[in-house]
DNA sequence: ACTTAAAAATACCATTCGGTATATTTTATT
DNA sequence: AATAAAATATACCGAATGGTATTTTTAAGT
């Protein structure tokens, strides 16, 4: 890794946390200059814009939030396990989210709809991918039949997101994760209710 | 209404869908000089300050969602029709809570949480008496014995909130009506199959 | 119609904004 | 160690920011 590449990288590193918290309109240079304890001339040397560090730093997060969540996943091999996994996921980690300013896919969601259309695309095709990775595990699940083969997996799958962001949301405002673990715990139910052979 | 109080209305009116999609960090003082053809001096002798504007707008923008809700609700007598009444009110004006710019309770709890404590303690306000709104019907068919009473009406209305909220987030990243309706759906599901009797 | 009080416009403030050309320092190559 | 190239800092830009005395206009009460 070059040195640009490494200034490039601690920049959204430093970054991440304020954006994610104070948004793209609310994030000025002086904070980020300010926890990189760089010049504005070296920000902009290695971005070209503050919208290229703001994207830049989405995908860091969003990434971060993949990471984190497929390799609790990954250590499972049965589609139910995998389920399991992620929602215990989100049990797990929602202070370290809360910590960082909440789940990313919302905040660029509720922030950039108006305002930042390329950002909005991107968070689109986030949610896509996520639509996309619970839906493939409930295939997986039909495959080896331990799931019911009928049923709208692609439904099933927005069903859950909407579920962990309107939890998600509830917490932060409440300041406590009950409403997010209610989301949690109804999902369980309805895999083991209605996904469940 | 003296002429203070039906200009500062005046503002507010112009204003409320601009900060809604822009935010708060996002709306600019010659925004709202633009949207309301008034200048600086006008708009400061009616409110301190930004912030002052901020607020009363959230309350301008909540209380007009309320209105029409519960205008809704008010139609009907029993309680299984009022719920449906809520469940129609979403599916019937998503087009016109997107063309403001979304649900202000969303909106604001996504931006102020780290950045706006007391417009955050104002969400979280609004939440509760959501909250408390929806529980009260749920109370009231379990009086009129439609419903089920040992069910935990609290839990239910934060459901519910949980899976209205998420699904307009998922609606307008998706630019389409089809996740907040899978939402309603299920809202709907679960009334009919664990709230009535 | 006249006076007075209230409301709105004007003209300004310091500060911060995002951004950039240029100079300086640091890093890598030979 | 010398040099070239890359990375960072400096110093600045015009414009926009939120905010405020002060003046002018408008509206209300008599």
């Amino acid at each position: 890794m070059s040195k640009a590449e490494q200034t490039r990288q601690f920049i959204i590193e430093k970054t991440a946390p304020i954006f994610n918290k104070k948004g793209f309109a609310g994030t000025s240079l002086s904070d980020m200059t300010n926890a990189t304890g760089l010049t504005k001339g070296s920000i902009y040397g290695n971005f070209e814009n503050k919208e290229e560090v703001t994207l830049a730093v989405y995908e860091h997060n969003t990434g971060q939030l993949w990471k984190n969540k497929n390799a609790c996943i990954a250590k499972h091999k049965n589609a139910y396990a995998q389920l399991i996994a992620l929602v215990d996921f989100y049990r797990n980690s929602w202070k370290g989210i809360l910590e960082n300013g909440g789940c990313p896919i919302l905040n660029a969601a509720a922030e950039s709809d108006d305002t930042m259309p390329i950002l909005k695309a991107r968070v689109k095709l986030s949610m896509g991918n996520w639509k996309k990775d619970i839906s493939k595990i409930i295939e997986l699940g039909i495959e080896q039949k331990t799931f019911n083969k009928g049923i709208n997996t692609n439904e099933y799958a927005i069903l859950f997101i909407m579920m962990i962001e309107g939890g998600i949301l509830l917490s932060k405002i409440a300041d406590k994760p009950d409403s997010l673990n209610l989301a949690l715990d109804r999902i369980v139910k309805i895999i083991d209710e209605e996904i469940v052979k």
